[in-house]
DNA sequence: TCTCATACTGTATATATATACAGTATGCAT
DNA sequence: ATGCATACTGTATATATATACAGTATGAGA
């Protein structure tokens, strides 16, 4: 598939969720009234690029004829990243352990994988050991978010701000310390978390 | 809902179908070639049918204007339940508010529905305002169990436990008061906690 | 510099679609 | 005995809808 514009996939995702409150699929005439087009053809030109980048196949000469082509994939789903060795990519293969059947965009943004949670620094912030972590693959955290966090050989999951020029990696249990990392320590944001599953309660 | 005849049902069935398959509903005239009708007027007239009696909603003068009123719930994903009233049925279609997608059997056992946490009485198990507590539906629960619990009007979260003859609903937070149920009251078990669903952190 | 894709406005039209109206036949309830 | 719901056939039509055609403006790539 080719990649979409921000406004390709602005307007597949409202697509998209008006299929899924309405049960059935716009008309031109809705898209343009709804997306503040002044004409139909507004419509049907991003149609026909959505189409012809495969994101979605017209049918032609009937109403609301569009049909989404990534509807649930059976390989949809969450894995539980297990343990991760130094240097490699957390979501490489050897890593994957079970999956679960919970859509990514369940979560907002939509998450890329779980994460086991272990120990009980996060507490306070409801995060408790065994938890699974769904995690937003990102770069870089703004203030405030709970990330996933690599220091050399150790993933972490903390709480991110940045303090007199460093970055403080938080607790939340008043019985651990932060983590304070200088500049040009070896962190790594591997992403952000975006919600919590837990299997037992 | 008045009772649907076989003949009615048979064709609201394949509606659903051919609406799952196609990702829209059918047009009077697709309903006649498939359902072998000669007049596209049967189909209307079907349809007025299941209108009357509440099993689909159409909306006049709209292509492919049929609403499913009772999306198959079981079939996937669990549904977040809304305020319930007293005496009512908690998986009521009319509570349903939202629906995520995550295979109840992600859970043991299998979730049922989710039920929005609110206030901050079951802090210390994890559970925070906002959460969803994916509930497994069963009329009793063993010691030690989180339990959905409704006490007249009130429909409420808490540690079950059985001491000194009463029933014991248990916050988890010393700010709070145990609830104690003695025989009699008006105590009903909705359902056991089995997981956790948190869509912010 | 030219072309092409994007992102629209504006107008027009063939047809896909919902839906009214007129019937027929059957069974069920009153 | 008569009305009423079911379950259709058959015809007709207003309009909802897809879609073509003619433009404008902008930015990226060759």
């Amino acid at each position: 598939m080719h990649s979409l514009t921000d406004r390709q996939r602005q307007i597949l995702d409202w697509i998209r969720r008006e299929t899924e409150a309405n049960g059935r699929p716009p008309t031109r005439a809705e898209m343009a009234t709804a997306l503040g087009f002044r004409s139909v053809n507004a419509a049907e030109d991003h149609l026909r690029a959505l189409a012809r980048k495969g994101a979605i196949r017209l049918i032609p000469g009937s109403a609301r004829g569009i049909q989404l082509k990534d509807g649930p994939p059976e390989d949809a789903g969450l894995w539980v990243v297990g343990r991760v060795a130094a240097g490699q990519p957390v979501l490489a293969r050897e890593h994957l352990t079970v999956r679960h059947a919970i859509d990514p965009r369940t979560f907002r943004p939509a998450a890329d994988y779980l994460l086991t949670v272990i120990g009980e620094s996060m507490r306070d912030a409801g995060l408790l050991d065994g938890d699974l972590l769904a995690v937003h693959k990102s770069p870089e955290a703004r203030e405030g978010q709970i990330v996933v966090a690599r220091l050399g050989e150790e993933v972490t999951v903390k709480r991110f701000s940045r303090r007199q020029g460093a970055i403080w990696l938080l607790p939340e249990n008043p019985a651990y310390q932060p983590i304070i990392v200088r500049p040009g320590e070896d962190l790594v944001i591997e992403g952000v978390g975006v919600g919590v599953v837990r299997l037992e309660v």
